[in-house]
RNA sequence: GACUCCGUAGCUCAGCUGGAUAGAGCGCUCGCCUUCUAAGCGAGUGGUCGCAGGUUCAAAUCCUGCCGGGGUCACCA
């Protein structure tokens, strides 16, 4: 059975067919207005200009033929042409046993699924991740799973940046460091050892010092940039080098990722496609795209109205640009938008069958390199521009607004971000002072973790994804307000209420609502397929966190309004456990979707 | 300068393919645990939807201009 919302809709489109008009006009959607109606459909007043009638007269007829429809109590007109429904208690009931035993939970599929290449994460070889990439990976995490469940086919890749002047930062400071190292002998023809000369410490010291070196010192720079494009060239003990550091990178990047419940089918890299860029390159000269300018390789893009050079002081400078993709830098190395196109050619030519759709999960910042990155794969006929989609997201910021940073004013590391949410998930819990007694330490911790990913996954989700958003770990983490604890705690209640009343025999049986707080219920368990649609095509997981906040605050004013297992009328108990039951179902089920896993108890 | 995102309650934010009295959380004020987890629930408080025009029967929502803030603008990614 399809949501009620559907049905109506479905009933209503055929009633404003009949009249000669557009079906979609019959959209039905919650009601504004509980007190007043189920439904609402404002389809008649926007009909009224093109249909010469009134909108009154329209909506009259609509809700007498609404009227007829076995789901419909009531249908009425109201102000302008506000046409307002009530379903039967018997639809309501049917309903919410139909979302209890549905495989999707009351969601539906995709009408047009696809595949897809979802890349996010972009983590940088050799830089621990902060702060900036927890909404990569939340974001796309979620988009993954959402996607799957609906029906699309999804191939995840973290993208690693490992091609880039940060491996020539390293290579060099490190031949600083340890000179001697075997690596730097060009004299030597391998094998090299299979031990990685550095760790993860080492490699994360190793870079900022680089770093600042470089900003400072122009020579020290090039140095960096001539060690790149040496590795780039094929130079064996920079390649050897760069795959220890890609290993070392790998095995501390998978464990923040698995904090957070955050996977990916393939760890594929920049360096990955490192054999396909002179292929990507020589097709852009033989197709006469790209042109030589101060030494470096472009590849113009910007279109009509777009790029007009304004000479000003000498200087050429351009009003309204869009700037060419750089091929190869005046050094003869590749920066990211070549890899970048080179990883488009890998995925639709090389790795299996090639998707419909590429969507990248990357801060908002980088907009329009996707736009060029987009435009060049046009021009290539690599793929249409229409078929790559970036999905931007804004930067997390501190209370004062600004980016978010440590106390000392550096760059928060994502690894001590999840130390910090576990901490204080303990602390809450501890301060609650709720858990029961015979919880083992184990499953304590447990639960710790569960609300610390809850925390952070659901505060990072529910903002709107392209603005920015303030980090405030307090607030987060906090088991009161819009927050993943309190959905949580609302998750765990139901199992609670369901697993006392299976102890004490009591099974959920048919249904059959009749109290305000249950037709609430189950309206709510009715816009689960609507928001999940929502949010997958808008590409915006905040459209179901609102979903499933909403459906744990009806299901808490239907715990505190009703008893549940301890109605002590039977049939009434047996409906309200099956309630429950289907609240338990859908709400797991979504948080799983969040990447939110729910525990027995807490 | 161009492009782009944002400006809604004291704070943090939804709502923006136009529709009824603009919603939520936090905060603040009340009330509710001898029955299922009170980490909860109920009630109240609080808004010139940045400003000015325009389109419309109807504008937070669409259009134009302005003001304020963030971001981006070819050799780091």
């Amino acid at each position: 059975m399809a949501s009620l919302a559907k049905e109506l809709s479905a009933a209503a489109g055929a009633a404003f067919e009949a009249m000669g008009l557009e079906a979609r006009l019959g959209e039905v959607r919650r009601s504004d207005k509980p007190e007043l109606a189920d439904f609402q459909c404002n389809g008649a007043m926007a009909a009224a200009k093109a249909a010469g009638r009134s909108p009154r007269e329209i909506a009259g007829e609509i809700a007498a033929a609404l009227k007829a429809h076995a789901l419909v109590l009531s249908a009425e007109v109201a102000g302008p042409g506000f046409i307002n429904l009530r379903v039967s208690d018997a639809a309501l009931s049917a309903r919410a046993e139909a979302v209890r035993r549905d495989a999707m939970a009351g969601g539906e599929k995709a009408a047009a699924p696809e595949r897809i290449t979802l890349d996010f994460g972009g983590p940088n070889v050799a830089k621990p991740m902060h702060v900036g990439h927890l909404r990569s990976a939340v974001i796309g995490d979620t988009l993954q799973r959402l996607f799957r469940f609906l029906g699309d086919e999804v191939v995840s890749d973290t993208h690693l940046g490992d091609w880039g002047l940060q491996m020539g930062h390293l290579i060099t400071e490190l031949q600083d460091e340890q000179p001697s190292l075997i690596y730097f002998d060009s004299g030597f023809t391998g094998p090299y050892p299979a031990e990685s000369p550095v760790t993860m410490d080492d490699l994360a010291r190793l870079y900022p010092q680089a770093s600042n070196k470089a900003k400072a010192n122009e020579a020290r720079n090039e140095r960096s940039q001539k060690a790149v494009a040496e590795m780039q060239a094929g130079r064996a003990g920079f390649r050897a080098l760069l795959t220890h550091f890609i290993n070392v990178s790998v095995a501390s990047l998978k464990q923040d990722y698995a904090f957070l419940n955050v996977s990916f089918d393939l760890w594929k890299g920049e360096s990955d496609v490192d054999d396909l860029i002179p292929e990507v390159i020589e097709r852009y000269k033989a197709k006469g795209l790209a042109v030589e300018s101060g030494g470096a390789w472009i590849v113009p893009l910007a279109r009509e109205g777009e790029h007009i050079p304004v000479e000003k002081n000498g200087e050429i400078t351009y009003k309204n640009a869009m700037p060419p993709i750089l091929l190869i830098n005046s050094r003869g190395g590749t920066g990211y938008h070549t890899t970048d196109l080179a990883t488009i050619l890998d995925r639709v030519e090389h790795m299996g069958p090639a998707p419909d759709r590429i969507v990248y999960v990357v801060d908002q910042r980088q907009a329009q390199h996707f736009v060029q990155v987009f435009r060049a794969a046009e021009k290539l006929d690599l793929m249409p521009e229409d078929r790559l989609e970036h999905i931007g997201f804004g930067t997390v910021n501190g209370t004062d607004g600004k980016p978010f940073k440590t106390r000392e004013g550096g760059v928060l590391r994502l690894a001590d971000l999840n130390s910090m949410a576990l901490e204080e998930a303990f602390r809450k819990i501890d301060a609650a002072g709720k858990l029961p007694e015979d919880m083992s330490a184990e499953e304590r911790a447990d639960v710790a973790h569960k609300v610390a990913v809850a925390a952070l996954r659901f505060s990072d989700l529910m903002n709107t994804r392209i603005t920015n958003y303030v980090f405030d770990l307090d607030r987060f983490t906090s088991f009161e307000g819009k927050t993943g604890p309190y959905l949580l705690y609302a998750a765990v209640r139901v199992k609670s209420v369901l697993r006392k009343a299976a102890e004490a025999g009591h099974q959920p049986g048919a249904v059959a609502v009749s109290e305000d707080a249950e037709r609430a219920l189950v309206l709510q368990l009715d816009g689960f397929g609507a928001a999940l649609l929502g949010a997958r095509e808008k590409r915006m997981p905040h459209i179901l966190c609102e979903h499933l906040y909403s459906l744990a605050q009806a299901f808490s004013a239907f715990y505190g309004a009703l008893p549940i297992a301890s109605e002590a009328d039977a049939a009434k108990r047996a409906s309200r456990l099956a309630l429950a039951d289907a609240v338990r179902y859908q709400l797991e089920t979504g948080l799983d979707l969040l990447g939110i896993t729910v525990p027995e108890r807490m």
